[in-house]
DNA sequence: TTGAAAGCGCTAACAT
DNA sequence: ATGTTAGCGCTTTCAA
C-alpha cells in the first residue's frame, strides 16, 4: 500500500503517472520516504546496503530530488542574486567588458562556495527590481556595475548598507563597498610614467562626488607626485556619450589648450583607448612623445595601438570578496579593497 | 484565534517571531490564509476592499509572498539556467566577449518573457552539471560558449536535443541550434571585400568538422567567388594557444609562403585581430595594400588600428531566439540563423 | 465572495 | 538504523 494520507489524485492511478518523488522511491524500495530522503543525501545513520538500494530505484525511477522543496525547509535558498547595471539605452555589446568580467568572476566565486547565480542586467527604469531576498529567491544580492547609471544605483541605494548585500560601483560614497585598490594604482601609473621619463603628467577623468573611484585613482596619482616634489595640476575631463569618447574628447581639449604634457594617466581603459585616438588623430606618438596609462585591464587595449598599459584588478579576488560580503551577513570584512598591477603592454616607454 | 493545526512553535510566544507568512497577515487582517493568497495575486473573486485592507497589512508586516513556496505547488520555477562554456585554463578577463554580449542578451530576453535567469560558468570539468531542471531549479536551459571546449560539449551533448535546451556554439552538427547566419556571413564579407577593389581574397581559420560555424562562413565566401568566376583558394589556419595567436600565426605563415593575396577574410574578430598584428609587423597597410574583414562585432576591433571591419550578428534576437527555443518546449522554431549584418570600420577600402 | 482543508515534495524532530 | 509525524509557506479544489 502507497504512502497513506499523502498519496497525490494519480497515485492510485497507474495511467496517470506524474512526476516521480520520493514516495515512488519509498515504496519501491520498500521503506520508508524519510529514508528515501536520508539515504540520498548521504546521511551516515543509513546502512550501505539501503543507501545502494534506494540509489538503484531512484536511478530506475529517474528520480531527482525536488531542489526547491528541499530548501523550503531550511529558509535558504542557496542562490545568490547578481545585479548588473549599464548604462542605459546601450545595447548588450556596449557594456563595459570590465563589468561582464566581474560578473564572471563573481558567478565563479558564487559557484565556489556552493551558491547559484542568479543575475539579472538592469540599465532601464522598467527592469529595476531588488526584491530577491524578500520574496526567497535568493539569500543575499551583490549589485555592481557602471556609477554613470545615477537613476539604478538611487533606485538600488537603500540596500547598499545591508550586510546581506554587497556592491561594486556605486557612485555613493558612504556605505561599505569592494573595490580597486585605486590609491596604490594611482600611485603605480604614476611612478610608472616618471621612471619612463615622463615628466609633464596629467590626470584624463572626472573627479567630482559621484565618481569616488576616479577620485581616489587621482588622490594616489597626486600623493605620488607629491613625494618627489611634483605637482598633478589640474585633472582635464570632457563630456561625452561614452567614455571612449570622454577621453577622446578630453585629450582634444588639452592639446587645443596649449598645456603642456608627455604622460598621461587616464581613469579608465575606455577614457585611455579615446585618448589614444586623439593622440594618433593629432599625430602625437605613443608612447615616444607621450606616455599613456589606463586603469581597468581590459582585452580591447591589448588590441589598441599601440597596445596599452594598464593597471589591472585581481579580478577573481573581486569576485571573492564581493560573494563573501554578501555571505557573511554579520559585516565581516564587507569593505575591502582589490589589489591592483601594472600590466605593461606597449604605450609607456 | 490563529489558524489551527499550522501553527509553528513560536506563533503563540511573540518572542520567537519568525518570519512573517501569509497566516500572520491574515490573521492580522481577520481573514483566511488563502483569501490573503488570493488577495496579493489579483484574484478577481476577492472585493477591493477586502484586498485593499490585505494589501495594507502585508505592507505594516513586511510581508512578501515566498516565491519558492508559491510555486513548488505549480511545479514551475520560473528560472531558466544558462551555462556558458569557455576555454578551459582562461581567467574571466579572457572569455571571449562574444559569449559575454550573448550572455547579457539571453539574461535580457528571460527577464522580458518573466523569467529569471540562473548562470554558470563552466569551462573546468569539477564545474560540469546540468541537471538543473531535472533538480527543478530551471524550466529550460541555455547552452552557449566556445567550441573550441571540447570536454564541456561532450559532458553536455546529450542535452542538446532535448526540446527544453536551446544552445549556441557546440562542435556537434547534428541537432537544433542556434546561429549566426553565416553563410550570409561569409557571402557578406567575399562582397565587401570584392567591391572594395581587392582581388586575391584568403580565408584565414579552420573549417574542420568542429568549427561548423567557420565552416559555412567559409562555405557562403567561396559561394560569393564563384558566383563571379572567382576561387577561394585553400584557407589558412595555423595552430595557437587563443583565436588571437592563431590569427597571427596563420598570416605570419600566409605571408611567408609567397602566395599572394590581397584581401583576409577572417572566421572571427579574435583571428583578425591577429592577422591585423601579423600584417602590422610585415610592415603591410591596411587598407591600403591588403584589405581585412572579421566576424562577430566585437568592441576590440573598434580600437585595433585600423578599425576593424567586420560581420555581426544581431545579438538582441540571438538572445530571444535562445530563450524561446528552450522554453518552446515542443521543438518549435528551435534551429534558427541569426541576421547578420556589416559593421563598416576602416580595414577595407 | 470567502472559509476549510488538502496537498506541492521534501526535511527534520521525535519515536522506536 | 529506520519509521512516524509534523511541518516549510503557499495554491487550489471543494464547500458554504
Amino acid at each position: 500500500m502507497p504512502h497513506h494520507g499523502r498519496s497525490r489524485q494519480g497515485m492510485t492511478d497507474p495511467v496517470h503517472k506524474s512526476r516521480v518523488t520520493s514516495f515512488d522511491v519509498a515504496e519501491k524500495a520498500g521503506v520508508n520516504q524519510s529514508t528515501v530522503s536520508r539515504a540520498l543525501k548521504g546521511d551516515p545513520a543509513i546502512t550501505e546496503k539501503t543507501r545502494t538500494r534506494i540509489q538503484l530505484v531512484a536511478q530506475q525511477l529517474g528520480y531527482r530530488v525536488d531542489d526547491r522543496a528541499a530548501r523550503l525547509r531550511g529558509g535558504k535558498t542557496g542562490t545568490i542574486a547578481v545585479i548588473v547595471i549599464a548604462r542605459s539605452g546601450v545595447d548588450f555589446t556596449e557594456i563595459n567588458p570590465f563589468h561582464y568580467n566581474l560578473l564572471g568572476s563573481v558567478c565563479a566565486a558564487a559557484a565556489a562556495r556552493g551558491y547559484q547565480a542568479l543575475v539579472s542586467f538592469q540599465s532601464e527604469p522598467e527592469s529595476y527590481y531588488s526584491d530577491y531576498i524578500e520574496s526567497r529567491q535568493a539569500d543575499s544580492l551583490i549589485i555592481l556595475g557602471t556609477s554613470t547609471n545615477d537613476a539604478a544605483w538611487q533606485f538600488h541605494r537603500p540596500l547598499l548598507d545591508r550586510n546581506d548585500v554587497s556592491s561594486w560601483g556605486s557612485p555613493f560614497g558612504d556605505h561599505r563597498r569592494i573595490a580597486s585598490d585605486n590609491l596604490t594604482g594611482g600611485r603605480l601609473a604614476a611612478e610608472r610614467l616618471l621612471q619612463g621619463g615622463y615628466h609633464d603628467l596629467v590626470f584624463i577623468g572626472g573627479v567630482d562626488d559621484r565618481q569616488t573611484q576616479f577620485r581616489d585613482r587621482y588622490t594616489g596619482f597626486c600623493n605620488a607626485l607629491a613625494n618627489v616634489g611634483k605637482s598633478a595640476g589640474t585633472p582635464v575631463d570632457a563630456a561625452g556619450s561614452t567614455r571612449v569618447e570622454q577621453g577622446r574628447n578630453a585629450v582634444d581639449d588639452l592639446i587645443a589648450s596649449g598645456r603642456t604634457f608627455d604622460g598621461l594617466f587616464c581613469c579608465c581603459d575606455a577614457m585611455a583607448l579615446g585618448a589614444l585616438q586623439a593622440l594618433a588623430k593629432a599625430e602625437i606618438r605613443v608612447p615616444e612623445q607621450v606616455g599613456v596609462i589606463g586603469f581597468d585591464g581590459l582585452t580591447s587595449g591589448a588590441h589598441a595601438s599601440p597596445p596599452l598599459t594598464t593597471i589591472e584588478p585581481d579580478f577573481k579576488l573581486a569576485g571573492t570578496m564581493l560573494v563573501d560580503a554578501a555571505l557573511a551577513g554579520d559585516g565581516t570584512n564587507t569593505d575591502g579593497r582589490i589589489p591592483v598591477h601594472i600590466v605593461e603592454r606597449a604605450s609607456v616607454s
